[in-house]
DNA sequence: TTGTACGCGTTATCAC
DNA sequence: GTGATAACGCGTACAA
């Protein structure tokens, strides 16, 4: 291995000083022609890549993103990641990518990694939004923020997805179609789109006058504990007959439970921010559904918008909204009593 | 934003030279107690972090490894991505992860980047293995670069999976059933996967004793590709009573090309690289698994052992096994003829 | 239009 | 056990 060619060495072999090879590369404009292309010549004679850290240590800019998800292999953080990675990387940015998986130790400790690398900014998932450590640790940031979805007492640039509206109408619509008895599964997790799910559970159940007593709300452990959930929910005193279930692994669990408890028959489950691969292969599976790609652009935009100093003053907070797809599809399928539509 | 804190700052407020900061940072050992203590608060007081990009100028390491994706929301490759970022941040490396879109050209930008960035190592999942600009990007990297299941004609460290046993025992199980027309659906791609899955199909076929002019073998353009090449395949002069289907996407467009076509009773879907949530929703989809995490650990382990100099000499080529999970299931749903089995 | 000189924050080296 | 010093590769005043 080599000493990788540097600055000089190209400025050596093109018979320049260094300041024109950096010019060349940074401004080309400033250097004359001939001069310009004897040393885009040298570079591409020694294969000459300029040297980030060098570039970062003297200008204090990375060009770089640190984006911080609590689990890569669940399909919505994936897609705003990769949204988010599209609309940075058309304005020059790079995106340093990790995974906490959900835990707030690794998180703090992501949080500082990112900072010694000295990212221009985060954007952050966060598995745990009453965790105070992690909050102080935010709070003493000084790059931009934007956060996703979540409640911080932190005066930070903010992505919200609206889930209340979307849940009022799905069970609006369920109690319409005759439900009486509504589960609500959930990951137990103390962040704010589980917080405001649940809210707007206990509201549209009163407002649609179903018996609060008669709904049961049920939450997951992460990790292994989807199929708990699932069979403390359905051998509840009150078996519900519509069931909605949050991401495509409490989904899975729940058919899993449902097959186990020969339930399949008298629950029907609906979805919320079930994603692609599963909600072809099961079209008649509705509920509520997101725009993730929007979500990652958005919180890209903000991010780019702050450093390019095109947005400055106090926090933005944007919302966007859900999908009550089961509404929009007029219902034919859920109604009470039915049984879960079979693969096709 | 005040000028963050340097090494020198600590230096002045421990009353100590920058020599002392720097050893209390990396080999505490080395400082008295007294001294490292003093040092200590006042990093903590000044909220000192290790600029990394002025370390990394000045060891050349970056102890950060990139990672090159076609598609983060393509399970697979977050489930081997995760699992690699993982094993790495065990040793003390972080993962620089970026996603390419299955565009050659932003495959060949991000190799650039990587290298400005001067990154330790490479894992890459590329998307196609016969690009000449690519493979000589890639051939003139000086560092470390692990290869995940592609046949490049460098000398460089593998981790392979082996498709065609399993594959050849699926055929076989399927022919044992009695099916005597197969499909198999694939992503039109240059890549190692596709081909050896493609060549194990066809002997296998043989081997069976089916006739090798009614079996069908339709690739689905990479993006929308997938209706089209179902609805090819299904109106193809041959009607497979059994489809192999490789991957999510194009086993949601299967689901939808069935229903739309109406031949859910008569083809049975057979599953290569399909994925939990999917999976346990739909536990009589059977065909073909690996297991990604596995991938990605090995991957990652081949590229700390480089790193540490663990492992010199010659390149490795490693191959982990796929499971044929129907033949390991009795098969006792498949069998010709039959319909795709319910939800549940 | 081009070049000289310096400093960014860190660590390796050598001296004390 | 601790410190002085130089060097890593680059960008930028300032000078020419």
């Amino acid at each position: 291995m080599a000493r990788r060619p540097t600055i000089r060495d190209v400025a050596r072999e093109a018979g320049v000083s260094t300041v024109t090879v950096s010019r060349v590369a940074n401004d080309p404009g400033l250097v004359k022609a001939p001069t310009r292309e004897r040393v885009e010549a040298a570079m591409r004679r020694l294969g000459y890549t300029p040297n980030a850290a060098a570039q970062s240590m003297r200008t204090n800019v990375s060009r770089t993103i640190g984006f911080l998800v609590p689990d890569l292999t669940n399909y919505p953080n994936a897609a705003v990641a990769k949204a988010a990675e599209a609309t940075l990387a058309e304005a020059g940015y790079y995106m340093l990518l990790t995974d906490s998986d959900h835990d707030p130790a690794r998180e703090a400790r992501f949080l500082r990694l990112l900072r010694s690398r000295r990212v221009d900014g985060m954007i952050l998932y966060l598995s745990d939004e009453d965790d105070p450590a992690l909050q102080a640790t935010i709070g003493e940031l000084d790059i931009p923020v934007v956060v996703l979805d979540r409640d911080l007492p932190l005066p930070l640039d903010t992505v919200f997805s609206e889930h209340r509206d979307a849940m009022r109408r799905t069970v609006a619509h369920l109690a319409a179609l005759g439900h009486r008895e509504l589960g609500l599964l959930m990951p137990e997790l103390r962040i704010r789109p589980v917080r405001e799910r649940a809210r707007a559970f206990a509201e549209a159940v009163r407002a649609a006058g179903l018996d609060p007593d008669r709904q049961v709300v049920a939450y997951a452990r992460p990790g292994t504990g989807g199929p708990d959930a699932v069979r403390r929910l359905l051998s509840a005193r009150v078996r519900p007959s519509a069931l909605l279930i949050d991401g495509n692994r409490l989904l899975a669990a729940t058919f899993e439970g449902l097959r186990e408890l020969n339930l399949a028959a008298q629950v029907t489950p609906i979805a919320i921010d079930v994603v692609e691969p599963l909600a072809a292969a099961m079209p008649e599976i509705v509920g509520i559904a997101r725009d993730f790609a929007a979500i990652g652009r958005q919180a890209a935009q903000l991010m780019i918008d702050r450093l390019s100093g095109a947005l400055t003053g106090p926090p933005q907070r944007i919302t966007l909204a859900s999908r009550a797809v089961m509404a929009e599809r007029a219902g034919a399928r859920a109604t009470a009593g039915a049984s879960v539509p079979a693969g096709r």
